[in-house]
RNA sequence: GUGGGUGUAGCUCAGGUGGUUAGAGCGUUGGAUUGUGGCUCCAAAGGCCGAGGGUUCGAAUCCCUCCACCCACCCCA
């Protein structure tokens, strides 16, 4: 069973049928997109090591313990991308995208690389896809970006989510938030459990988040920083629930909401399940006003969400809705005897050139059991080609739901197989 | 990274206190008169019992170490 060799540890393959899964998943998205005016960008899956210890932030998780990174025969350092907004803004910036009431907007599909301990919807490779708009400033980008990703859950059909939505401030109020925050917190320090202990250097909004009930007590009386925040942020934040009902998002607001990466800024939401475990996060995402400029671009708002694929499908599969789109109808060739090897070959590939789905049996087998595969491969049609029908120019055509067989003349073949398959769609609509 | 659980055919699982040729269902393949599927019946193939060590006359079963997966924490997608 495993003498050989295992995918490595956080990985996995994704086999038929489930990868027919991930391409119904990916088609929404890409439609969705299509129809929000979101356009492809395809970035390396490494970059710079650079790239991400300062975007993503030094005292952040991903980058002081979950990065692969590696030197390559150059010397460089180099890092497999552990998300993939930093990747983006590089592009964005390297390209000279951008100007004056200019707007971008890019959609992705991408693996994601983070060394941790894999368990139910963690991986070490995961997949994700995500929009980034970059260039405007307004509340109403960031509706729209959540709007469209209300849109695709509600297309895959992933079930309830619940739609958690903060603001964190900007550079304006938030340092101002954070240094109260640990004034506060201070005297009290070594009541809060070890994890907050870290925290309280590291990222001092989380432990309004820990979920050690202690924690949560001597907490409780602390203001959010939604009380804190600069006319700017608070002006934003109003735009942009308004903007939110216009177009028909629920959400909830959660104060206690914080992203683990450095860049965002003001907007943060994730889409959360309750079905799927502890690793609740559909998806994630909020804005990054300074992101632009940190990567050397000139002062560029932006913002963006990024959703993991594995979890959309573990949510589309508890909710029923991880079916896929039926394959389409197929004919099977069938040969009886050695002559009719050639015939039957060509008549399979113009099949196929007529863009018709067509397979056959690869072993020599015997009528039956060529007949039973084509069953069992869902073929809605068999064409049969032996010396008996080859002695008249003609082939055996049966129907493999209904059980009727006819002899056509060869020359009619092409045609009456298209007849028959427009007819089985056109009844199968009804 | 921390704590706990699991690991027997492709899949889902049986295999009291260690004892000869390790089982079932599903799936796969073949057969049930010469060239005809699905249903049924019959049969076969397929496992170094996750890997490697150890204890023992003897290990799927006991011990150790790895590996992988699962659950929770942590973190996040």
């Amino acid at each position: 069973m495993s003498s050989g060799f295992l995918a490595p540890r956080g990985t996995r393959d994704v086999l038929p049928p489930e990868s027919a899964l991930w391409q119904r998943l990916e088609s929404v998205f890409r439609d969705l997109c299509a129809r929000f005016r979101y356009e492809e960008i395809r970035t390396p899956v490494f970059e710079d090591t650079r790239l991400f210890s300062r975007g993503i932030g030094d005292s952040t998780d991903i980058v002081n313990k979950e990065m692969y990174t590696f030197t390559d025969r150059g010397g460089r350092s180099l890092t497999l991308r552990p998300e993939g907004t930093a990747s983006v803004v590089r592009a964005y910036v390297q390209a000279k995208l951008g100007g004056p009431n200019h707007l971008s907007k890019f959609f992705y599909v991408c693996s994601i690389f983070r060394y941790e301990r894999p368990q139910q919807g963690r991986y070490r490779q995961s997949h994700q896809l995500g929009v980034e708009a970059i260039g405007s400033p307004g509340p109403d980008i960031d509706a729209e970006v959540i709007g469209l990703n209300a849109a695709l859950y509600a297309e895959l059909g992933v079930g309830e989510l619940a739609v958690h939505l903060n603001t964190i401030g900007c550079q304006e109020c938030r340092p101002a938030y954070r240094d109260r925050l640990r004034h506060q917190l201070r005297s009290r320090l070594d009541e809060f459990c070890p994890d907050c202990q870290r925290r309280f250097e590291t990222n001092p909004l989380r432990i309004l988040d820990c979920k050690v009930p202690r924690c949560g007590e001597l907490s409780a009386d602390i203001p959010s920083i939604l009380d804190a925040l600069c006319p700017a942020c608070v002006a934003h934040w109003d735009g942009l629930r308004r903007a939110l009902d216009a177009i028909d998002v629920g959400y909830q607001v959660d104060p206690k909401l914080v992203r683990g990466l450095d860049y965002y800024t003001r907007t943060a939401f994730e889409f959360k399940s309750n079905a799927i475990g502890s690793q609740d996060s559909l998806s994630g995402g909020g804005r990054y006003d300074g992101l632009v400029e940190l990567c050397g671009g000139r002062p560029t708002p932006g913002i963006g969400f990024a959703a993991g694929i594995e979890r959309a499908l573990m949510a589309m599969e508890r909710a029923g809705a991880a079916v896929a789109k039926g394959t389409r109808p197929s004919v099977f060739v069938a040969r009886a005897g050695e002559a009719a090897r050639s015939a039957a070959l060509r008549l399979m590939h113009e099949l196929r050139e007529a863009g018709i789905a067509a397979d056959t049996d690869y072993f020599d087998r015997g009528l039956k059991a060529q007949l039973r595969s084509a069953d069992s491969t869902g073929a809605w049609l068999a064409l049969i080609v032996g010396d008996e029908e080859m002695a008249e120019g003609a082939v055996a055509l049966r129907d493999l739901v209904s059980g009727e067989q006819v002899r056509v003349p060869r020359a009619q073949a092409l045609d009456r197989v298209r007849s028959l398959l427009a007819a089985r769609n056109g009844a199968n609509r009804s």
